[in-house]
DNA sequence: GTCTATAACGAGATAGAC
DNA sequence: GTCTATCTCGTTATAGAC
């Protein structure tokens, strides 16, 4: 196993752990247990936990803009990107019932990080959040979307909606997100016939 | 100052503590410091942090039924109940702003509670959607909302709207929490003369 | 009901051998 | 790069005096 691979290993672990259990909920140890190496090896590729949460953020930012690339394979149109993100978004709810989404996570713990990943934490919903006005927008010239106010607007509520109903899927079954997914679209589609 | 006041003492600093920290990320020296009282003192009134989780959690279910109460003093209208709702989340976003609101918390945090929290947690928050359900459900009738779908689907839309858009306002200032309401308000709201 | 003192444990982190 | 051993600190929780 590369360096890269090892580290790319552990980011894994810790993502997982993060989105079920936040990242103050979880150790050096944990990741130990599951990954079979001892703490201190994990310590060498990551030095300190805030070493560990800033990678994991950078990660997940990565992860956020390949993933856009992806949902833009599907074509240009904002709203068939718009429902392979919310398709994604579901698969993930029903495959892994105890996590929350990461933004959601980072978000609840971010007032005990340190201020470097405090900033990081900002800056990964601003760019989430200028990826879904820019989306809602380019959709709404095309007919496609439905709605009042700015796309900056509009691209809060959703995500704010999403990250909710990531939440409260935790508690209350998949079929919360399934059914708050439907209320963005029947609000926010323009019925085609 | 009697026991009760003490409790009571104790738990509104907690609640606070939870709100910005996490359960898991305060501890009784947290309390300890805050209130100017020995460790060994708040075990005396909540032995364990699982006690003191599950008063936390009644405590709030008793707010929430309490603020229930209040807004139905500004009449029997659910536009107008909803209204003094968003209003005083909005206060409580201006006031308190490194807070994100107890629900979001314990949802956030949820994985890692013993089963009796858990179970709290989850009678909390079908609570707290039975009050929404029920609202929108008046208020659509009397032709003061207009959604799509039951009222039991649009109060899980509405409540994860608000709890990630208290989340975001940490990180992105008290406007957000104002951007998504008004979102809420528009859509939602039935525009009368 | 509150205190001092302390136990038992797990956390993040380091030293140094291999 | 990984390990064993260890350090230091903070956590929940308890014992027992006042």
């Amino acid at each position: 196993m590369t360096p890269a691979d090892r580290k790319d290993q552990i980011l894994e672990a810790a993502q997982e752990l993060l989105q079920t259990q936040g990242f103050a909920g979880f150790s050096y140890s944990d990741l130990s247990a599951r990954l079979g190496i001892a703490k201190p090896s994990i310590h060498h590729h990551f030095a300190t936990k805030e070493a560990l949460g800033l990678a994991l953020i950078e990660r997940y930012g990565a992860m956020v803009d390949q993933l856009a690339e992806e949902f833009a394979k599907v074509g240009d149109s904002p709203a068939a990107q718009l429902r392979a993100f919310l398709a994604y978004g579901e698969q993930e709810c029903l495959d892994q019932e105890h996590a929350i989404c990461p933004g959601g996570a980072l978000h609840s713990d971010y007032e005990v990080f340190p201020e470097s990943m405090q900033a990081a934490t900002r800056a990964l919903s601003e760019r989430m959040h200028a990826w879904f006005a820019d989306l809602l927008g380019r959709g709404r010239e095309r007919g496609q979307f439905h709605f009042e106010g700015t796309p900056e607007e509009e691209a809060w509520a959703v995500m704010s909606m999403l990250q909710g109903a990531r939440q409260h899927s935790r508690t209350h079954g998949p079929e919360v997100w399934h059914t708050v997914v439907r209320q963005i679209e029947r609000s926010l589609l323009v019925v085609s016939t």
